[in-house]
DNA sequence: TTTGCAATGGGGAACGTTTTCCAAAATGTT
DNA sequence: AACATTTTGGAAAACGTTCCCCATTGCAAA
């Protein structure tokens, strides 16, 4: 109840007054930039205590940086996009930058809506996971804003890139499950339809990598794919599809752990044992996978580590807005549970 | 490869010189304001599409509004909290507000940080989902910034809530139990030590309603209430806390459905099984609970309603800052499934 | 005609910063 | 003592909007 209305907010011409110098010296202590003897910082650096002076980080995006980096998130239920948070403000931690995010769930009308709004806000760096959004856009987009982009393969002049091997991650799977005796090895992916997409989508990627893995293993009679999408409902018909196919696998390797679910429930409700009439492996070690009554074989991204290095690679473009392109590939690990065990 | 560097950005004086108009009637046909005719709006809007005009928004913050609205999120792994995102983005759709997300997972100084850097970039409006700040903390928002706060009961003239009626969903569990035979149901809460928060957070009333649904059943004896945490591993102590207590309970009341996944684990290890030994009650009808293998009994919160009207409620303050503050509570539903049935 | 009033359009001052100068003061160099 | 250099601090111009005014116009009423 103590004021009625907002009081006015304190401004950088608030602490000039106080500290009896120019708003320029101000600004220059905020910034530490050249030309601020250390008295006259002490002086400023008490004002600004004593008023409780915060920056206006709208009115800085008019000149300089806001300190915000947006993050786009394709699907906030995923829950292995968490992990890539923590590793993003684990090494913001200490730094001004301040981290929002925005979801750009519906496919590529909401992912240019939440870039858009994140350049017209004036961040300073975009980070995108997993987009779905054609190469040309996300390349404007990186034209216009430091931009470092997770999850998906194929290499850019403008911008970063941090991914998981997944060529790599689902060969541990299919070796894996071929290690325990299993040769009739089924996948489920998400389908892709679009060939510019093809090359640079984890999912395909990942489909390749059981491919070649089959065929690394001496298996390549035995491959047997279902395209679906990476959703629970994807991996519940997927799982049905391939119950229904003439010979039965022994082991169903889905493209995500989310879709692992939906196979899980669709063998539950075909009355098959796990992993007694037949193993479920999955991918990205999500929460669910560790659940002990779950248990499932997964493959481990490691996505704290991919957040620590998005977040380092996109503030070294920060400072340097025309360095060359990186990309990092993080090697995937393979996590054994109670869901894989050898074949009946 | 087109350019090197970022062509300047689009601003309104290029729109003005284009429609050969002031920049003043730009503005006034972009905030559709008064004093500007429908021939003059339709060279203006002309000259907008034809350039690819799009507001800055952090120049807009200097003046008016951002057009944003920040929702702070106090855990980004609880499947409860997308449920109430997509809520609030059906009923913003249509609109031009844009939704970003700031985590402020750490207690409260991080939930400080999080509302001040809202605050800090100019946001119209914010939305703060159970959060477990100082309510004279959460008074002090609400005082600068239209705020709605979800998911805490205790009214304020500062801020409207939205919230799940949890009193009444406790006792749809128990009454559920009871119903089913049962006598001895036991509740894993979250353990709230500061007075002031008892009043106001819902894991403390949906202990207490816990406490008045026993009684209403007539089963004040069989009181058993253990306090850990809302997390999975505070599931996972509490129940093993619970079987070691003398009379075990032929069911379990978890205060969350993340606790109820602990509870599960423990119950399994156990030895024990659901529900034939022991029936198993969560709260929140998270993905989690109603995945086929699971089938988790719980309390359906609303969420994408819960959603809706906190944006609604959000925009009808921006539009009127000093109007009288709202309180809805939504009644939850019971979600019955497979792990509860009558006691052995 | 004049008067009054609503409708229309624009000039220019904010908003809170950063940044590019430039002047004055202090210091160093002959 | 005269000059060159560096350090220090500030004035003022951006940045892209909104919004308070004021000026002009058109038209109906007197």
């Amino acid at each position: 109840m103590d004021q009625p209305s907002a009081p006015r907010r304190i401004t950088i011409v608030d602490v000039a007054r106080h500290a009896e110098v120019s708003t320029t010296a101000v600004s220059k202590v905020l910034n530490n930039a050249y030309g601020a003897s250390p008295a006259m910082q002490a002086k400023v650096r008490k004002a600004i205590a004593e008023l409780g002076y915060r920056p206006h980080a709208a009115a800085r995006g008019m000149r300089g940086q806001t300190y915000t980096i947006g993050v786009m998130l394709p699907d906030i239920r995923n829950p292995f996009f968490p992990d890539i948070l923590d590793g993003m403000e684990e090494f913001l931690e200490g730094t001004n930058y301040q981290v929002l995010h925005g979801a750009g769930c519906n496919g590529e009308a909401a992912e240019a809506r939440v870039t858009e709004a994140m350049i017209d806000r004036s961040m300073d760096g975009l980070v995108l996971i997993a987009p779905i959004s054609s190469r040309s856009h996300l390349e404007h987009v990186a034209r216009t804003v430091p931009t470092v982009v997770i999850g998906r393969h194929g290499q850019s002049a403008f911008y970063d890139t941090v991914a998981d091997d997944d060529l790599t991650g689902a060969a541990l799977i299919v070796d894996h499950l071929a290690g325990l005796g299993h040769r009739r090895i089924a996948h489920i992916e998400h389908l892709e339809t679009d060939p510019a997409r093809i090359a640079e989508m984890p999912n395909a990627i990942r489909a390749e990598g059981y491919r070649r893995a089959m065929l690394a293993n001496d298996l390549a009679d035995e491959i047997n794919i279902v395209s679906t999408t990476y959703t629970q409902a994807g991996g519940y018909r997927g799982a049905q599809q391939l119950l229904a196919r003439g010979q039965r696998p022994t082991a169903i390797f889905a493209g995500a752990d989310i879709v692992a679910m939906g196979v899980l429930e669709a063998l539950a409700e075909a009355g098959l044992s796990v992993p007694g009439d037949i193993s479920v492996a999955g991918y990205d070690n999500t929460t669910f996978a560790s659940f002990g009554p779950i248990s499932l074989t997964t493959v481990d991204q490691a996505g704290h580590q991919i957040g620590v290095n998005a977040a380092r690679l996109l503030l070294d473009r920060i400072a340097e807005r025309n360095k060359p392109s990186a990309q990092i590939k993080l090697s995937p690990t393979l996590v054994v549970r109670r869901s894989t065990a050898p074949p009946p």
